[in-house]
DNA sequence: ATAGGTAGGTTTAACGTTAAACCTAAAAGG
DNA sequence: CCTTTTAGGTTTAACGTTAAACCTACCTAT
């Protein structure tokens, strides 16, 4: 039983294959209601579905949208080492799907050129995450197709953003430690000098300080990496600092590792030092104890970022704002304590 | 600046597209050393790749692999609730990429419908997770593509399958634990009649019983779901039972569940009950107390998946063995501890 | 009566690539 | 010297779908 075409069903019908691609594409007036009728039988009789490369070549649009994780060297196996990547593509593809597209999903390396050939699927939007890479901005204004970065703080009018206030993030969770009567806040982070996201968060962790009187020591920041490893390190680093009561993490991900790492170190969390994490990633309740932290929706923030791209190409690429942010909040667990000032 | 054709090329070579096409896919030859050179100029000039639309609808192969999830009820946002997925995932979107290949990712839920219309994406073969839905595999018959099951005990010759000997790693587990000098050891599980794997794993954690003359005990099978709520609730159930020295999870992802659930009844792990987990997951190493768990190498699993499809696209249908079997091991971390028996 | 509209189509060409068949001049073989 | 082969191409048609232009019979308003 080879694929059934629209010719096959012009034929079938007694029609023309255009008649049949109108019913297809539902303009009905210039069809009449009994042609109608016909097609869509043998339609459902012989299980026609169109071939999408064939209107993809046609039509220059594919209904298929990229979605694009930069491998860096600290996440040589990209969906792996951070589940925020999978919360979020979870929502990307779910809102897709709701609305007819599909999800070419694909990391990429130092080799860049691997993104020419991604857009030569005619690709409808691409979805791009994280850090800076070499080159790659400049190649993806190069390809006509919307992009959309999420967590990016590249400041270019060409790309559409999506992030959350980061800054905001940072500021309203040290604020939440300081008023459960922490002053000595160490911050671990992400490298700040390239991961915009992790800078952000400090420059909120800095404001909240600042209005608080509290300085600001440098003794107190540990920005490196993403990653469970270095929340590891973190805490062995800690350790040695007598008068902290706490730490906030610029990501989960981190905050399980310091977690960890203060568990083995015989360092009681939160009675002895409180943490507090950022994203609230879905295994942020399964730790011991389980993650206060600051909440950002990740499905949802997945979800967005889907309906933005779908915006831009059915409602026209200027009717969308440039940059959405979303709402944030603390998820109060049993990593953090109260305590006396 | 549009995108540049294959005609373009041949206009500024002064040849015919044929000709170009032969260079672009080394048919070299049919062209003169010459001509390959001009072109392959013009080529890297213009910085042209060919259209995949169009290459797939005349050589109805297009280069891109369908991954799907299907989505449960227990499970509505596919990737987000158990990380097995993401790091399957990124095995094989590697291992794809590698070798020149596109993933399509997506769920499928109760509408099946989809399905047709992935196929109409000439999609090279189908690599399909998890659990049985009513009519998807008769469905999938109809498709003329190779489909790959990953983690299936459908019992037909029609599909391959790419799995890990799931008794086998049963036995060993509970074995493991016996040998560690346990008796009373309860499993926790994804519902038997249903989750051929978790049906699987039972079946080695009688056998290894039955080895050592130890009573199977219903009252200690606990098999509903693979999610982190029902370990929980495993870890509710076996605070009642006092002879119990240990927990078989077919699961990692329950494992953590009861990791929690024992540690809010205040119970001790390992000193009190030790519990062995199922897949080692990334964030098993992550819980306190970290993780022993039947290791199987998920992403290595994913790689295999991808090395499987295109080994059957590429050599042929009959040269692959249609099951194949990975390596399965112990990870002995924290969690479980000898006793004396 | 005649221009014009309208309903319900059809025909044609194009999207970019490739496979198959065909061409031609020069080299090689006997 | 004539035939055959080969190198290096070209031409044509096709993949499945769609947009644009075109067609024709019938209806309607003036």
């Amino acid at each position: 039983m080879s694929k059934i075409t629209i010719k096959d069903i012009a034929k079938q019908v007694g029609v023309s294959p255009t008649t049949v691609s109108n019913v297809i594409n539902g303009r009905y007036g210039k069809v009449s209601s009994d042609t109608v009728r016909k097609i869509n039988h043998v339609i459902k009789e012989y299980n026609y579905v169109p071939d999408f490369s064939a209107r993809s070549l046609v039509l220059k649009r594919s209904k298929m949208i990229g979605v694009i994780i930069p491998q860096t060297e600290e996440h040589r196996q990209f969906l792996l080492e951070n589940p925020f990547y999978s919360e979020i593509i979870s929502g990307i593809e779910n809102e897709l799907r709701k609305q007819g597209y599909y999800m070419m999903l694909t990391g990429v390396d130092k080799d860049i050129s691997y993104l020419d050939v991604l857009v030569n699927w005619n690709l409808d939007a691409i979805i791009l995450f994280g850090i800076y890479r070499e080159g790659l901005y400049e190649q993806l204004k190069n390809v006509k197709v919307p992009v959309l970065l999420v967590d990016s703080y590249i400041e270019d009018e060409y790309f559409y953003h999506l992030r959350i206030d980061d800054e905001l993030g940072g500021y309203l969770g040290t604020k939440y430690l300081i008023e459960m009567g922490h002053r000595e806040i160490a911050l671990g982070s992400g490298y700040l000098k390239e991961n915009g996201v992790a800078f952000k968060r400090y420059l909120g962790y800095k404001k909240a300080l600042e209005e608080y009187g509290i300085p600001l020591r440098d003794e107190y920041i540990f920005g490196d990496s993403v990653s469970y490893e270095w929340g590891f390190k973190v805490a062995e680093h800690i350790k040695e600092l007598e008068s902290l009561t706490a730490v906030f993490c610029t990501a989960d991900l981190i905050a399980v590792g310091v977690l960890t790492g203060l568990h083995d170190a015989g360092i009681d969390v939160p009675n002895k030092i409180s943490v507090l994490g950022f994203d609230n990633l879905s295994i942020s309740k399964m730790t011991y104890p389980s993650l206060t932290t600051v909440n950002q929706n990740i499905f949802s923030k997945g979800v967005c970022a889907a309906q933005i791209v779908l915006d831009i190409l059915n409602k026209g690429v200027n009717s969308v704002n440039k940059q959405e942010l979303m709402n944030i909040q603390i998820i109060e667990r049993d990593s953090v304590r109260r305590i006396k000032y």
